[in-house]
DNA sequence: CCTTCATACCTCGGAATGCTAGGCATAGCC
DNA sequence: GGCTATGCCTAGCATTCCGAGGTATGAAGG
């Protein structure tokens, strides 16, 4: 996957993974190179600060656990978080149908 | 469409534009907001950094051109800049499928 | 015991990018 | 003359992603 292709949709896949669970950090890369095919391989660089900008924006909310001698922070969608995908997801929708129609104009070099 | 969401993309989108032909900087935003459905709607001071951009880094050439008494800059797309947008436009597609991939695990509150 | 690796968290600073806000100039219309 | 549309430009800000570095625990291997 290309440099920073991610602009800007980052929290849309961060809430979409907590969408399905709860979720740690760690988890949450885990779980979006799992499911997104290797795809996305995040840095934890990247993943830490989101995390941290959606719950300073109250679309997260967070807990610490003890788990075998580790401790981890437990990330959950809440009500706004919940929301805040429901509207994300349709932006996502109309940018990528959008970015299809522009695209559907050029002339393609490859078999159809 | 709302703000910054195509961050990254924007090169794809300006390239797409031009590989249909030549276009000056006030032409692509029409072409582009034509093209989308009125979703994009970008401002000069996105589109013509970017164009600069895109020149600089060999991707087009330009040509100034007086058209009844108002000077204006034609954009063309060169050899490498065909090459770059092949390569973009994978890139989306793979970018856009693993988006989509990962959204396909959520539940979505909507008839299907 | 000690090293190494995987897990798990964090932050700082750089680099890239888009946008707001301003500026300049010409043509056409009222 | 004034206003709008066309057509170009730049400076500086804000946001965002990422590389690099730091901390700490547990398990495995020697």
């Amino acid at each position: 996957m290309k440099g920073q292709a991610l602009k800007g949709h980052l929290d849309l896949l961060v809430l979409s993974v907590l969408a399905q669970g709860p979720c740690h950090g760690y988890g949450v890369i885990e779980q979006l190179r799992a499911r997104s095919g290797d795809a996305f391989d995040l840095p934890e660089g990247t993943v830490y600060p989101a995390l941290h900008r959606l719950e300073q924006a109250g679309l997260l909310e967070s807990e610490w656990s003890e788990d075998s001698g580790r401790r981890r922070r437990t990330y959950r969608l809440s009500e706004s978080g919940r929301g805040a995908l429901v509207t994300e997801r349709s932006a996502w929708e109309e940018f990528s149908d959008a970015v299809s129609a522009v695209l559907s104009g050029v002339p393609w070099p490859r078999p159809t």
